[in-house]
DNA sequence: GCCAACGTTGGC
DNA sequence: GCCAACGTTGGC
């Protein structure tokens, strides 16, 4: 199994969100994006983890854990001319865009922030700290992982 | 709100 | 296939 980051801009899905939805589950859909495309489709698979990213907003910080209970199937957003998330480049028998289902597993009493992941220099090498990254859906090395769970731990 | 960094588009 | 122009992301 993998483990990720998956970010979210709070305004439009936070944690909080994700917990109160139907059986703690949403459709990860609305991935634009060629690579974090690919991680979907090929690499994201049932019983993965993820940490839970809030982007753009006042304190940017990893709020909690996400279980993967899907494997990827195409995104139907992509098909709806009425969605944000409309490709219509995108059609059922040739899809473009893929989705995963995630579940609610675990909100964090302390968000770890950017700043707090940029101080442990363990960490230096995250896709997710570095320059210009943009990718909304991120490996982590299982030593990242471990090493983001002991700070949350730590912080309690 | 600014702007750096990056991705995408489209003319040639 | 190159690359300029444009759009988007996301931290600050």
């Amino acid at each position: 199994m993998r483990y990720w980051v998956l970010k979210s801009e709070p305004e439009t899905f936070s944690i909080e969100d994700l917990e109160q939805a139907k059986a703690k589950t949403t459709p990860w859909d609305g991935v634009r994006n060629y690579q974090a495309r690919n991680f979907i489709r090929d690499k994201l698979k049932k019983d993965d983890l993820a940490f839970f990213y809030h982007s753009s907003c006042q304190i940017p910080a990893i709020v909690g854990i996400v279980e993967v209970v899907s494997e990827a199937c195409p995104d139907a957003t992509a098909f709806d001319p009425k969605s944000p998330y409309y490709d219509p480049k995108s059609a059922p028998n040739t899809p473009r865009w893929f989705k995963v289902d995630v579940k609610f597993k675990q909100k964090f009493n302390s968000p770890i922030s950017l700043a707090t992941l940029r101080q442990h220099p363990s960490l230096n090498g995250m896709i997710l700290l570095q320059k210009g990254n943009r990718l909304s859906v991120i490996p982590l090395t299982h030593k990242e992982w471990d090493t983001i769970l002991k700070i949350s731990k730590d912080t309690l």
